[in-house]
DNA sequence: ACCTGAACACCGTTCAAGT
DNA sequence: ACCTGAACACCGTTCAAGT
């Protein structure tokens, strides 16, 4: 009997975060609720706690899987964008912002209302994800791949790029480029000045190999 | 008797608002709760509903309340700076990040959950706030102070502008600067090489005065 | 006009109980 | 182990009623 309903060997939790970001994707955070999250996962509105501690401890889940998903995107992204630096920004540029545009409801918990206590109960949850994200990024940015240790030059133009390209994500959710230019080709346009030209001054440009 | 109380002659709506902000402060929109806000601002819970429509109708006004407040902040930063276009870029930006470093609950509720209807349900207010900031911002940082006629290179660089400052204050709402560098310092260091950087290279530079 | 209480349909979460 | 229903303390919102 492994096929009468999807979720009974294991795989409820993988599950309710699949059909928890459904319900995110068509009317935000608010409106996930373990009721309903029960009622479309069939399955009774206490399931969820056989899973998570409760709601905060789910979306901590969520964020979890989006940052696991944003990470295989940005490292894809720089794997096929070869060597070459500003090639290798580029890419990661556009692979952030697309990801933010594909994965709206990924994207809304990753961030996290600023002001709220979320982030703190999310990181209660074992994979402790939440400081990771910001970390992660900047090391990226800092070459465009691999973790680096940071030469102090290194360190604020690998800021300054991720800034740009948040920025650029944020913005876009918020509908600022839709009117009249793409993201895409914002970033396309503006890469040259605005990624190339953030290299360190120091000589220390490129991580060790 | 006009000082029994003080809410009782007309400044119910603003000392709602008020209220309502310190509940974010504390503990996030989430925490905005029309009985909890009725307590507060001794009042009965269904006192709201003679000023707001509903929930989504006051955090609109809220909103609003920020967009003018920060709106002044930038005016008042701009007219301070003087006519150097690099002066008016760099105070622009500081006081951009200060305002949501200073005000991280206004921040919160103006950026609303990306995904979320809230912002839909937000603009049904009479004031429609909600379009307006994204173009405010991108005019001021076209030059940094009063609207301007756009040519096709200020456009984008206005928003290159904007994309950076916006990703500096959220990033550190994030607590991504917190560690090792404030993001005043950031911009300070970064700005010659952000801001003043992008000028569109079209002649024209500066809007018609 | 401005405020109130009771009532309704929703929440998250706890608990005792079923397979 | 995994799931369930009843119960409790909360929500937003409507309505009839008070000053």
């Amino acid at each position: 009997m492994p096929r009468k309903r999807s979720y009974h060997h294991g795989n409820l939790r993988a599950a309710l975060i699949e059909t928890g970001l459904e319900l995110i994707a068509e009317q935000g955070v608010r409106a996930l609720t373990l009721r309903e999250l029960g009622k479309r996962a069939r399955v009774s509105r206490m399931a969820a706690y056989r899973h998570f501690r409760d709601r905060a401890e789910l979306l901590g889940a969520i964020q979890n899987a989006g940052f696991e998903q944003f990470a295989d995107a940005l490292e894809r992204a720089c794997l096929a964008a070869g060597d070459d630096f500003t090639a290798r920004m580029q890419a990661l540029s556009l692979a952030y912002v697309r990801f933010a545009r594909e994965h709206p409801a990924y994207f809304e918990v990753m961030l996290a209302p600023p002001g709220s206590r979320i982030r703190d109960k999310m990181s209660l949850g074992r994979a402790s994800p939440v400081s990771a994200p910001s970390r992660f990024c900047t090391r990226r940015f800092a070459m465009g791949s691999t973790p680096v240790t940071f030469a102090p030059g290194v360190l604020s133009c690998s800021r300054a790029r991720l800034a740009i390209v948040h920025g650029v994500a944020t913005l876009e959710l918020e509908r600022l480029f839709a009117a009249e230019m793409s993201a895409d080709v914002f970033i396309q346009d503006c890469s040259g000045l605005l990624l190339t030209g953030l290299r360190p001054a120091a000589p220390s440009l490129e991580p060790p190999k």
